[in-house]
DNA sequence: ATTTATTTCGACTAATTTCGTCGAATAGTC
DNA sequence: GACTATTCGACGAAATTAGTCGAAATAAAT
């Protein structure tokens, strides 16, 4: 018998595509069943609602990108390396999500309050990485920062302040040559001279 | 004032570009109207149904269509010109309704019988475009056919024929050479040796 | 084999969404 | 001001959809 994970799994797997396609909203359990080749009320079976299924996905998505960026960190780089690394694996990951994102930008999202819970864990986890990288930076000499704490929030701010052209669809060039800047300037603000 | 048909056009317009990205079945009178900057009650002066807009989208696509393959007859050209050049065209703008159509495809579209009519009508139109093609060649002595009647209805049928992968993905270069190849077995057996 | 637990599904209902209507309000014209 | 053209909010009817329930089917256990 198919592991219940599994067959859940699939499901998260099926729905991420239809909502990413067409959102919350326009994404009917109907759809998520029959591309699952299965009976809605089987659906029901492995998950208790549509905010469930939809919870699963926002989920596994955080979750993939939070490993797209521990999996491009080599521990052997120096700060600089992992500082710029980092930021340049963000926005590639986030390209990825853009479609999934603009899909669902017009649904009214603000009665699922996971969404919020999710962002803020996600956050926490990654202002940890950036403050570790900062920290090591700043051991080694490399790095003259006061507060790594405020500056590692600081500076995942203003990444993600960088996402949001990418889902009103900016000019990707124009996005490129920005990204280029705020690296500069991270650089160059942040490296002992 | 703006005029009624101006107004018209422009809902069309917008209906097109929401149609195209959502089906008939998942786009609502309201996206419409909160797109075209009115109430919905506005839409409906101006339109009587949903169907109304799409029977009205539908329309404005084939006119398009076929302007595009009249705009890129050249008079001056030889038949075997014109053939080629028509037959790239139209697979060229088949390219940009592809979207829309694979959009709309996974709407039960059968009881809208409009549908049926307007691609008969421009069916027929394209069949004597390509028919006038042949005779001309036939007259001047380069095409060698008995019926370019059925001869014309048998290559646009094959044309026609070669929508279908667009629709479903098909890899592109594949395409291609499949047109290449349609091009070629079209002179062969129609040029006179 | 029989019982028990797991999984699927069709049929149904309640809640929501959406179409399309109507009458009133607003703006533009004579 | 009267008259027409256009917009809109509120509403009911119809359709769609989320979620339930019990029964059927399938697999596991005894």
């Amino acid at each position: 018998m198919l592991d219940k994970d599994e067959v859940k799994e699939a499901i998260v797997s099926v729905a991420r595509h239809i909502f990413s396609r067409f959102g919350f909203r326009k994404t009917t359990m109907d759809e998520i069943a029959i591309a699952s080749r299965k009976g809605k009320s089987s659906i029901y079976y492995y998950f208790a609602s549509k905010e469930e299924i939809f919870q699963a996905v926002v989920e596994k998505e955080a979750e993939i990108f939070k490993q797209e960026l521990i999996k491009a960190t080599n521990p052997n780089d120096t700060p600089a390396q992992k500082l710029k690394t980092h930021v340049l694996v963000r926005m590639r990951s986030m390209e990825k999500l853009a479609n999934f994102y603009s899909a669902i930008k017009d649904d009214f999202l603000g009665h699922l309050d996971f969404i919020e819970k999710i962002r803020k864990k996600y956050d926490q986890e990654e202002i940890q990485m950036m403050e570790s990288i900062l920290v090591e930076g700043v051991e080694n000499g490399m790095f003259e920062i006061d507060d790594t704490s405020l500056a590692a929030i600081a500076i995942v701010t203003a990444l993600k302040g960088m996402e949001i052209p990418l889902f009103w669809g900016v000019e990707e060039k124009d996005l490129e040559s920005r990204l280029d800047h705020l690296i500069h300037i991270l650089f160059h603000g942040v490296m002992k001279h």
